[in-house]
DNA sequence: TCATGTGAAAACGTTCACAGCA
DNA sequence: TGCTGTGAACGTTTTCACATGA
């Protein structure tokens, strides 16, 4: 019912494309403390998922595999970054300059690949001006007047509830076309718009479902990783917010 | 491959499992706005999936829906509720209280249904003892001392990714089985624990990817809500910060 | 007449099991 | 020997299409 050429090989289905970011922060994990070579059982526990399943996500970017050994951490992860088109590097707006909006701020702009938080907006005259990571929180009214190509191709949306809807509508009139709305708020849009939620009470809703029915999603191979810690953070003390 | 009884009716697949919490926060959102029926169609266009979807969704709960006209807004609320055991009310458990964590604090315990935060740990001291809605931040090894009773069921893990592990161990040794990990990192723990990531860069990623080839998941009925505005944000000024 | 509820069919995603290669 | 890559089997989820009932 379609037949989209894109760019070129297969179709990376849908549950894949969400998986491979996450094999991504696995393997980039992995690399960081030593580790070179990694094999589909290995990247399948820490990702609790099947190793199947690993070996036929990552088949679909081609056979990048080693048989007898395994995958080649920062290789992969540079193959993951060409088919998840992490090269072209979208501009982010981050919409909501309270406390979320600093957090995301200040950990996204580097924890993402091929995305970087390239505008603050708000439009309380206590924050408007701010600085934040270098970034000057600008008024609302001034997206607008943004030069095309300096334009945001992603929105995030940190503001109350309330507001979410209007600023939905802002970032929409403005071109973008790809919404992540952490605003506890149902969002209308046109339908060529993305849309995604990141919403606590649905996560916890879900959490608490599966505590009540211990029948959960997906065990299976996550059980190896009892017995083989195959990543274990180092240091000691202070906890106190998101980097 | 299993047959668990569980509490009665049918099962609950997974996917209607994680749409449910979202017809409900619809369904809230609406009756808040004074429209009291709901049919198939319009909780499709707002959820941006297929309105048959949305129908088998809701008979696995039941049939309450009236033919001819559609679902009583209040009553499906309650029986969602009722199916997703979200009259459990587990205690929720923040450790990091950075931005992040006052963000999550100061929204989640009155967004969500069958969750309450009961307790907020940190270790700084510049933080510990601070109070955010009427609780006490707590230093983090006064978890092992609560009594069994006081003990949360839910951990939600907001703190800089190095201290991610260390806090998830702690978690688990405590007797937490279901953890939100909101650091960016990868964390190990016993196959018995249900762990969800909410993971910007992972986020971004897939928009990022979504729109290099506007081919997503999902169109179909969302093409509705271009012409029919269901809902729509009243007011005019100013975002700042989550409600 | 209009919208639900539901079998039956199609599409999709996962897992198995093993051939093939280092 | 050990692990990848993949057809084929299986299970789940989505979609269709229409009988049913308010």
């Amino acid at each position: 019912m379609n037949g989209d050429p894109g760019t070129s090989s297969k179709r990376i289905p849908e549950a894949t494309v969400v998986r491979l970011p996450v094999y991504q922060r696995i393997l980039a994990e992995l690399v960081r403390t030593g580790v070179s070579t990694v094999s589909s059982e290995q990247l399948a526990a820490l990702a609790r998922v099947n190793a199947a399943k690993v070996r036929k996500d990552l088949s679909l970017l081609g056979s990048f595999g080693t048989r007898g050994s395994g995958y080649d951490g920062a290789f992969l992860i540079a193959q993951i970054d060409r088919a998840l088109g992490s090269d072209k590097d979208w501009p982010v707006a981050v919409v909501g300059i309270g406390n979320l909006g600093r957090a995301l701020t200040n950990s996204a702009g580097f924890a993402s690949r091929g995305c970087h938080v390239s505008a603050l907006f708000d439009v309380d005259p206590a924050v408007v001006g701010e600085e934040i990571r270098g970034m000057k929180v600008r008024h609302m009214d001034e997206i607008a007047k943004l030069r095309p190509a300096a334009r945001p191709a992603i929105g995030v949306i940190t503001t109350p509830a309330w507001a979410a809807q209007q600023v939905a509508d802002i970032l929409v009139q403005v071109g973008v076309t790809s919404l992540l709305n952490f605003a506890p708020r149902v969002l209308v849009v046109p339908s060529h718009v993305h849309l995604r939620y990141v919403d606590l009470s649905v996560e916890l809703q879900v959490l608490g479902f599966y505590r009540a029915r211990p029948n959960g999603p997906e065990r299976g191979a996550a059980a190896e990783s009892d017995r083989v810690p195959l990543i274990r953070s180092v240091g000691l003390s202070a906890p106190s917010d998101l980097d």
